[in-house]
RNA sequence: GGAGAAAUACCCAAGUCUGGUUGAAGGGACCGGUCUUGAAAACCGGGAGGUCGGGUAACCGGCGCGGGGGUUCGAAUCCCUCUUUCUCCGCCA
């Protein structure tokens, strides 16, 4: 969300940044509510005036009443009650361009940085760095999921009669694996510096409005019936409306923290749900890390989150690579946006496993996340987050990067103290 | 889940029964000064948060006493509703 001044004294700037993103339809919009602010602000001088003079005549009546002048005081009634009657009118309409106004400044997409890559979508999104020397063995690597099977790890079917398709058993070395990773990416994040959270997985209405557009919500967000609850679909949601409505202090800031929570998605649309791995799935467990900093730290704190999640799949001698988001392929709340994608041996190929986000102050705006400096000024903050790790994906990368021809899997370095000091798991049959 | 109490500015807190000179007493913290080698204490003085709008500016105005709505000429104060906190009971990992 754009600050409505800006919109103002910038209106080619962000026309031009939302033919960027491919967004035209959304042209029109941008003179919509700068004509719709200006008869707001006429008609809110309007009401002002007249409600000033309610009071003014209020207060009248009330000296003259204190003064035991009850007629002359019941006299000055009417005029209040006109003026009543005309403020009524016009603070429908106030309401009414308030609402449209902010309908609007939701759609307006967030100005993005200057280097951002022009695209329509994710097939235009730019490769900056390889990282890691990615290594395809001689002998086939097997789906991830028969791989999880060969050690008796995932069960779909009794997921899909308990809960439906989307959902998954893990089970035994596999889980282990699972709690493994998620304990590792815990103590490395908290390790530098981050603090560790455990935040509600289910969050109110109001909440949910804050931190994602309303077609986000709709695709993503699970709602608990008969109540105004809503399952999480990234603890970022929890994490940030944390601090709805704050005014931080300044040397409080920046705040770094690191949360795990179950993730909760419905799907809905593009790519659905897959059959048999676990992939794309209605529930998956996340560590995540956001920042809450000052404007000018924002840029900085981007690229150190970015190469963390980085150093964290190098531990896991996991090669990955960095894909910035183009343009279009940049929801509209961020500033800019970098996937992180590890190799998968088996295709050849990179795949999503984490995504880092600098939001500038568009998420802070909406939910009044400001930060009060030394001379008492208030400034809104800036909000990142980004993936530390996500299993069941994870474990993909992991179980492809580290398969040996005889079916079993090596277990890395880092995460031995996790898994009981194995140097390898092998399968249940051998 | 049941019964009761409460939410006032950065913090504590008066005002709510009995609506009007209360946008809010008092204190703490804060800032300036006196004293002091310096600091503390004591004393003197100072301004009060947030937000929207008007104005080149000085400045002016609206909103605002947990959120939303209502009654009224007028609401911190009365009514409804939601949220949160506390106490007691019940239930539970």
């Amino acid at each position: 969300m754009l600050d409505i001044k800006f919109v103002r004294e910038n209106k080619e700037k962000v026309k031009e940044n939302i033919k960027k993103k491919f967004q035209d339809k959304k042209l029109p919009l941008v003179d919509k509510v700068i004509t719709l602010d200006e008869e707001y602000r006429k008609v809110k001088v309007k009401a002002d005036n007249l409600r000033k003079e309610r009071n003014d005549i209020s207060d009248n009546i009330g000296s003259l009443m204190r003064e035991g002048k009850k007629e002359e005081g019941l006299s000055l009634k009417d005029k209040v009650v006109k003026i009543n009657e005309e403020l009524s009118v016009l603070e429908k309409d106030e309401h009414k361009y308030e609402e449209e106004i902010k309908e609007i400044m939701y759609l307006i997409p967030n100005m993005i940085a200057d280097d951002v890559p022009i695209g329509e979508d994710d097939s235009k999104n730019v490769e900056i760095e390889k990282i890691g020397e990615p290594i395809i063995p001689d002998y086939e690597i097997p789906y991830h999921a028969d791989i999880m099977s060969s050690f008796n790890g995932i069960d779909k079917e009794s997921a899909g009669k308990v809960a439906g398709n989307g959902f998954y058993y893990l089970m035994g070395d596999i889980a282990r694996l699972h709690s493994a990773v998620l304990s590792y990416a815990r103590d490395f994040m908290i390790d530098k510096g981050f603090t560790y959270c455990i935040p509600p997985y289910m969050i109110r209405s109001d909440a949910v409005n804050g931190v994602m557009s309303f077609e986000e919500k709709e695709a993503m967000m699970y709602k608990i019936e008969g109540e105004d609850l809503y399952l999480i679909g990234t603890s970022e949601h929890s994490m940030i409306a944390k601090f709805k409505n704050q005014i931080l202090k300044e040397n409080n800031l920046p705040i770094t923290m690191t949360s795990y929570s179950p993730c909760f998605r419905k799907e809905v649309g593009s790519h659905g749900i897959e059959e048999r791995g676990v992939y794309r799935v209605h529930q998956f467990e996340k560590q995540e890390m956001i920042v809450i900093c000052k404007p000018d730290e924002s840029e900085t704190w981007y690229e150190k989150m970015l190469n963390y999640t980085v150093e964290l799949f190098r531990n896991l001698d996991i090669p990955v690579r960095k894909l910035v988001c183009c343009s279009g392929d940049l929801a509209d709340l961020k500033y800019r946006s970098c996937d992180v994608e590890a190799f998968s041996p088996r295709q050849n190929a990179y795949f999503e496993v984490g995504s880092c986000s600098n939001l500038t102050d568009a998420q802070a705006r909406r939910l009044g996340i400001k930060y009060k400096t030394e001379d008492g000024e208030k400034i809104y903050a800036h909000t990142l987050n980004n993936t530390v790790l996500t299993p069941p994906r994870m474990l993909i990368a992991l179980l492809e990067n580290n398969y040996n021809e005889d079916g079993s899997v090596n277990i890395p370095v880092a995460l031995r103290p996790y898994m009981g000091g194995k140097e390898k798991i092998v399968p249940n049959n051998k």
